[in-house]
DNA sequence: GTCTATAATATGATAGAC
DNA sequence: GTCTATCATATTATAGAC
């Protein structure tokens, strides 16, 4: 099988939990400490769990892989989240905010071309920051989004057709070139996550990707003369 | 488990092989017959299988899922394709050449500018005839493109690093605004993939996908604009 | 070529001791 | 909370009859 998992275990920092470790300072009630710790092992597995469903998928992952990575044992697991459905769930959820958050600060009042432009930069930032949320997005709604359609038909819906108003409205103010709303969204979206998406067919032809800062700026400034001239007035 | 699989069958049309089934008219040799029923047999298996591999990915797939749908049993899927390895693969390579294909027609002799406009044309297109094939090659990339990883960087590398001369000398030209090749071709890829890869998340947001004419002339025509506006000369 | 077992394994999940 | 079995099931792959 040349399609091979993970290592069956990486080198990770154990935390030793000798007795001459001190109760931090700040316990507020009973139970707070031991809630705190239970929080810190949960992003613990959030962190791993994130790492091999994003490369491996949902079906793709096993709890071992996920436990391994987080050095624990898979009916530790379990203890923390019921079942791998959950766990998947709860990371997902998680990265949810992260990818709507962008498009939040694009409002009217703005100048649209330097809106456009910011926005560009941070999304493909956010295709830096979070390669892997933005794999795994990218896995769900391939899968047919079965678990993230309701925030798709909902939520992220809601969202693009309110900004698909104010460019309308960019438009008929003639600050903008007319192109469809939804269109140019999508372009937006495409191009700065392809970064993230296609990493590695990206790695494969030119040997970079966007941990370099200066592939980053690169493909930044590209993305963005690309666009804005293409939707500038005329 | 709300991520449900596929129907355990769906209604294929069997192919009844009656005694009553004429010889087909060109029997060359002995043998041909039999071998173009098994070359018949891969091929509705390939369909099938591409089906499942671009919806669930390698791991996700079974082949239980896969002969079903190619209405057969697993045990003779697996007369045709020795292992689950070999039929993905199988069908990988067959993408392959397609995914290539489009770029091949893009020479220094034309027009710049008719010449990206064709590119798109053709791309979105391909995304809407292909839009499986497009879902299983993003898959792919996604795990690390372990399988085609040598095509990634031989053959792909080598076309579009010769794409990205011809650019150049187009800019040199001045027939063309000053934008980093490689970045320019990554922007068209994303741009047309993004209506294949991301079909489910546009669904949700317009209710649309490029089955409907209308809308792939919309697609076409937009990004079409926003990218040649985007490097025309100034 | 196609079928019926069946082997061999991986994996999600639970029970119960400590 | 964490661990050691252990169950139950799904799934790839093979053996051998027809």
């Amino acid at each position: 099988m040349s399609i091979q998992k993970l290592p069956g275990k990486i080198p990770t920092v154990r935390q030793s939990r000798g007795e001459l470790q001190r109760p931090p300072i700040d316990k507020k009630e009973p139970g707070a400490r031991r809630l705190r710790v239970m929080e810190a092992k949960k992003e613990v597995i959030h962190q791993a769990a994130l790492e091999i469903f994003s490369q491996y998928g949902f079906y793709g992952s096993s709890l071992d892989q996920i436990a391994n990575l987080a050095d624990i044992s898979k009916t530790n697991l379990l203890y923390y989240f019921g079942s791998k459905e959950e766990l998947y769930l709860s990371v997902l959820k998680r990265l949810l905010h992260i990818w709507l958050e962008p498009l939040l600060n694009f409002t009217a009042d703005q100048e649209p071309l330097q809106a456009i432009r910011e926005y560009l930069r941070i999304k493909i930032q956010y295709s830096r920051n979070h390669p892997k949320a933005s794999r795994l997005f990218c896995f769900e709604v391939m899968h047919g989004a079965p678990l993230l359609k309701d925030e798709l038909e909902g939520a992220l819906r809601e969202l693009v057709t309110q900004k698909a108003v104010v460019i309308r409205h960019w438009i008929a103010a003639g600050r903008l070139a007319p192109v469809d709303p939804y269109h140019l969204i999508f372009s937006m979206w495409a191009t700065t996550q392809h970064y993230a998406d296609y990493a590695v067919q990206i790695q494969a032809i030119l040997g970079k990707d966007l941990t370099d800062d200066e592939f980053l700026e690169e493909a930044t400034a590209n993305i963005q003369k690309i666009i804005l001239n293409g939707i500038a007035p005329r």
